[in-house]
DNA sequence: ATTGTTGTGTTAAAGTTGTGTCATAATCAT
DNA sequence: ATGATTATGACACAACTTTAACACAACAAT
């Protein structure tokens, strides 16, 4: 899983980004202040930073100096009136940069770009004896092909990339049917049944009474 | 697969390049700084680099004087306003300029033009006993010739190029037939069932239910 | 005019997905 | 504990959607 470092002081802009990142499948950390991202950047390597110029403390520009060593690509956020001449000096060491307010789809896009540009987009998933490759939608136990129908395969998805989290019925619902989760229903069971009984996980895919799933191991 | 590495240090730049050339089936390296492009120099080698002039830290000049003794093809990219007589100097070195800002298809036909002029166009696509010869647009069957109209001979590239990979009905359509997929028309299946029966690849082009298509192999 | 290409419409086949039923299991109040 | 209550498992099946196969007409090229 990739993780990306979010370094933003105002609470609202870091949580919707680490709310979005997240449900994307990136394990994300906020940073809200310089020095808390250093010292995140010192302890563990990301993926991907994301930061916010206009920092109190420490600059976003002097945190960039000290991130360009580790090589770690970084997409710079910047306030709409900073915009001009300021960023064309700065984009000198971003691998990308947006402008608040921006619409959360096209900061979605230009991670996956970053990502994809520097050979670290997600290209298969493992779990167990099991592989997932995300880009020809298939997926292989011990090297034995499993078919896989698009909702069974995206609830899979979803389970592994939130293995040992007990996920909610409606949240997971929502995630994979892409619309509210009425309840009353045995749509959700059935298709964990399915993916239980083609991959043999009765055992990893437990059920949490009331709750959800939550794979295991 | 020909290499194109991309020295731009403007981040929107680099990925409108990297962007579509991948598209085009080139498997692209971003460097965004001089430095980073001479590590990558050292490391591996390119069918092509394509170059900003006005680096921080080292200038492309200086790269080029690097680049050189490779003997690999370099198209320059310039800034408007410093291409007068700089510019008559440089090329020189170079294979070819192009201005910014620049339409994206120039630029693709240039480097299309300079891997061709220096006998690196990618002539020919390879997949089982299939050979694809791009400029002459035939296909041979273990040696037999096999006729195929400009849409499926399109068509049949865009498979080769992404074999292993799900592709998406809606991304196929608008790649090969440069337009909308309106959806709810038979004619990217008619032209599936074609390929299919012409070389008999039943078993390579999978249908991926509700998704698309998937060359297999 | 002739030939070949390409898109569309139709029907049949194949695959998928949601739901209903009943059995079983978990939880809670008594 | 016991039984009532509610939630989930297992499974079958029908409704529905999607694709294959094919024929043909519109269109373009020669």
């Amino acid at each position: 899983m990739l993780d990306i470092l979010i370094v933003e002081d105002e609470p609202s802009i870091a949580n919707l980004l680490y709310v979005n990142l997240s449900e994307e499948g990136y394990r994300c950390t906020c940073a809200f202040s310089g020095h808390q991202a250093a010292d995140f950047i010192e302890e563990e390597n990301y993926d991907l930073i994301l930061l916010d110029i206009m920092l109190p403390e420490i600059s976003g520009y002097e945190l960039l100096e000290y991130i360009k060593p580790t090589g770690t690509p970084v997409i710079f956020i910047t306030a709409k009136d900073t915009v001009t001449d300021k960023i064309k000096g700065l984009k000198l060491g971003a691998d990308d940069y947006i402008v608040k307010p921006f619409q959360i789809g096209e900061l979605m896009a230009r991670v996956e770009a970053v990502l994809r540009r520097c050979g670290k987009s997600e290209k298969q998933l493992i779990f167990k004896d099991v592989v997932i490759n995300i880009e020809s939608r298939q997926v292989t136990q011990r090297g034995q092909a499993v078919e896989f129908t698009v909702k069974e395969f995206d609830l899979l998805i979803e389970l592994i990339r939130n293995k040992n989290v007990a996920l909610y019925r409606d949240r997971l619902y929502e995630k994979v049917w892409q619309e509210k989760y009425a309840g009353e229903t045995r749509t959700l069971d059935s298709h964990i049944q399915r993916i239980r009984k083609k991959l043999s996980w009765d055992d990893y895919i437990k059920t949490v009474f009331r709750i959800g799933y939550r794979l295991e191991g």
